[in-house]
DNA sequence: CGATCCGTTGAGGTGCGTCAACGGGAGTGG
DNA sequence: CCACTCCCGTTGACGCACCTCAACGGATCG
């Protein structure tokens, strides 16, 4: 998982990007970008470089110095934190118009990967704080993007302390079939684009009992498991039962 | 654990506010309400409402229309999650200056409940964000408290997904260590407040393996449990290396 | 066609949960 | 003052959900 050249980045964003790319960005609405007046978006385009990333590309690292933030547009991106032994917990997934970088300081409080190939808009921190002293709009649009980032948080910290096994998986695809629905797209069968083993690290489990979780509820008629990459939920009142525990 | 009668709390917020409780509040350094113009903080004072409850009081319940926020100025108060069974987890813990009601949409995420008498700076939601839109950098500190939280809920999955029962307490220890010093108070030995049962219900354990893990690190010699709820960091840089897996 | 990666399955071990008992401190009432 | 209860922290015995280690098949790729 090499860095990504950032040079090649911004060339590649020149190189893709029209003269108002934001203008007529489909994923505007989910944004942090929605609902700026015409005047703040063109300064926001300004600054702004759009690129595409393959799957597998490490994007920053923890501890990096914060100098760019991110929007995703178009695919999934992982963020993680690492022990010193190598022991991974996944913070996070980010679908389009999620934005990366809510939780820093001057550096990075984590590492961030994309999953699939990946679109990003890329602002200069500097630039971007600036416009925030500027455009109040904006300003409240992080802070409530963060609010839910924080609700979210603590959700995952339910399902990783107290949620067993079965609970963890069946959130998680509850998980992806609300973001599919939020993106307009068919939430079942849903599509899960990671590997177990990002599974495993976000829900806190091992590759092993993720596969046997999954052939459980496969075997207890819950769910499907079909090819590409996607699960049938079968009985979609079971799974939310389950999740909860009941 | 009743909940609080919040026209009491009013009442008393009274009784004990001075003309302009905020000019001479000791921890304002600490509060979203450091670092405001003199103008901007008569205008909070106009809003607030100041009140001080006993240990085990239900300040709100997850769920309920969020109609207040708060600062804590004193005590330590926890924030904590229910499955449908009962299973708990506490998402974290808050002490002086820090704000209470930062992840929430027209509902709170989560309950929360005082853990020692608690002194409270009490906020009506709708006129907190009307001041937010007036001063910007309220706004601005509220942002970049919610920035810190996320990073510390990052930090608390990390803990809660991959560590282990001892890594757990020793993190838990070195947190409290930390709270303590940025207080102004003494770090070692560590005042710890709340009851094995909620320490539990933080780390994702149950309250016997935190007794057993406490003995445990007592044995060895890395830490001495002192009467008063005071635990003494016997070997400090052993109790760090223990909390990352080293 | 070997090499690698990923997902699945099996066998066995273990860290932590469950259940139970006990002691000390605090509050309460006689 | 004692007797009683309740709550909390601790300790022990035991069980199990999940981890560890290992093997295997299918897909992808040079």
């Amino acid at each position: 998982m090499p860095p990504i050249d950032m040079a090649r980045v911004r060339d590649k964003g020149v190189a893709t990007g029209d003269a108002n790319p934001c203008g007529a960005c489909p994923v505007r609405p989910l944004s942090v970008c929605a609902a700026l007046e015409p005047e703040e978006l063109r300064r926001l385009v300004d600054i702004v470089q759009t690129s595409r990333i393959q799957s597998s590309q490490t994007i920053f690292s923890e501890g990096e110095l914060a100098e760019n933030l991110f929007n995703v547009t178009a695919g999934t991106v992982k963020l993680y934190k690492l022990l010193p032994d190598g022991r991974r917990q996944i913070t996070g997934f980010l679908v389009v118009g999620d934005f990366l970088g809510l939780a820093m300081n001057e550096s990075y409080a984590y590492s961030a990967e994309s999953v699939t190939v990946t679109s990003l808009c890329r602002f200069p921190r500097r630039k971007l704080e600036s416009l925030l002293d500027e455009f109040p709009r904006l300003q409240r649009r992080l802070f409530s993007m963060a609010s839910n980032e924080l609700a979210a948080a603590q959700d995952q910290m339910l399902l990783l302390g107290r949620k067993t096994a079965r609970e963890k998986i069946c959130s998680f695809l509850l998980m992806l079939a609300r973001w599919a629905a939020r993106r307009g797209h068919k939430d079942n069968p849903v599509h899960v684009p990671m590997s177990r083993a990002d599974i495993a690290d976000y829900l806190g489990l091992t590759t092993e009992t993720v596969s046997r979780t999954f052939t459980q509820l496969k075997i207890s008629g819950a769910i499907s498991l079909q090819d590409g990459n996607r699960i049938l939920l079968v009985d979609h009142a079971q799974i939310v039962d389950m999740a909860e525990g009941l």
